[in-house]
DNA sequence: TCCCTCATGGGAGTCTACTGTCATTATCCA
DNA sequence: TGGATAATGACAGTAGACTCCCATGAGGGA
């Protein structure tokens, strides 16, 4: 997912505002394409027509179409989001706060771009693997708070397997609030679902 | 992961007999430059050369070179292996049977194919989505059970959360199993970790 | 205002997955 | 053994991601 542009800090430069817009827009149209057809039937072509600017800027602006739709710190805001929590609290109380935090503010601030940029990761093939990727991250980060906190050592099985179920609870529950066009409350599914695994999933 | 193929039944002709031998001949190239080169690094044409055939006959087995790579039944195997276990037994006792029979099967097979081709899914980037939809795949596999069994309605978020924690937690095993290069036993692995979940995570 | 820098567009070119066609060669069967 | 059938290889061709290069024109500083 990405972040939000830091937008346009007055005291830049007419130059360094048209090269921000011009990402966003580039950004936006390609959203709204892949959107429309799919990842894989959007040609970097059609992208850069409907942002009007050339397919050689376009490569100047992203090294590749997957850079489009990339966020890199996805994981430090929930590591961050993490960090913030008291250290004597179980990890999954500190998780569920921290995923509703992290994700409470994206939800105010661009409800339907979020919408759009997971339901995006869940059904397009080619962007699964970004997922996948995003998903293995904050499953290491839960880890290793998990090693912090009780000191076991970093490639404990235990504490890996632990937060592999945590991060596939909620992203099992962001695929329903997907599924559902986003119309249901994220946060109480939560709290019941992680409320189900303390318990033990008896089933 | 591919099913092994069906070993050359002795009631057909030679036709199929060299059909089948060329099918496995180019898998195994394929793997074989996979693991030494990557997926991405690897083109069709290296196969072919390698495997001795033509790029035309190389597409003429396999439909894109991401098919070689392919297990359609795996799920299909899950499945049965789970319909096998008894109705009344809970979920989780089912799928440590289900996974400890069909994966042990597998071990005693191809032990060494086996672990090329779950850490080629873990590692290369562009098998990852595979590796992603096969998961997703297992997820509604086991979902179904559930809810069949607790007479849920299909689409009910506690039978695929639960699920989610399952196959996530059955997977960073795997994922452990291939990091210590399959040198540490699979099952007693299972055992611990999903009587963990049953216990509810306490962290 | 003048010059410098830098974003841009255009075009030519590469690489690789994938398609389609046709002639050749190997198996099969009567 | 001979004719039907099926597998193959060679070749030409398409499409789309990505690179390189060069000319142009729009900001920005003096």
């Amino acid at each position: 997912m990405n972040a939000k542009e830091t937008p346009a800090a007055p005291e830049m430069g007419l130059r360094e505002r048209k090269k921000l817009r011009t990402m966003e827009t580039i950004r936006r149209e390609a959203y709204r394409l892949f959107a429309a057809q799919g990842y894989e039937a959007t040609t970097v072509d059609q992208i850069a027509d409907a942002a009007e600017v050339s397919p050689s800027t376009f490569f100047r602006y992203f090294p590749t179409k997957e850079d489009v739709v990339l966020d890199d710190d996805y994981d430090d805001t929930l590591a961050a989001a993490l960090r913030s929590r008291p250290p004597g609290e179980p990890v999954i109380e500190s998780l569920r706060h921290g995923l509703a935090d992290s994700l409470g503010r994206q939800l105010e601030a661009d409800r339907e771009d979020l919408l759009l940029r997971t339901r995006l990761g869940f059904t397009d093939p080619a962007l699964r693997a970004r997922s996948w990727d995003e998903m293995q991250r904050s499953q290491d980060v839960v880890a290793a708070l998990i090693c912090e906190r009780t000191g076991r050592d970093p490639g404990d099985l235990d504490a890996h397997c632990a937060a592999a179920a945590l991060i596939a609870v909620s992203t099992a529950v962001v695929r329903y609030w997907v599924e559902h066009d986003g119309k249901v409350d994220l946060v109480p599914l939560y709290d019941r679902q992680f409320a189900q695994l303390a318990a033990g999933l008896r089933l």
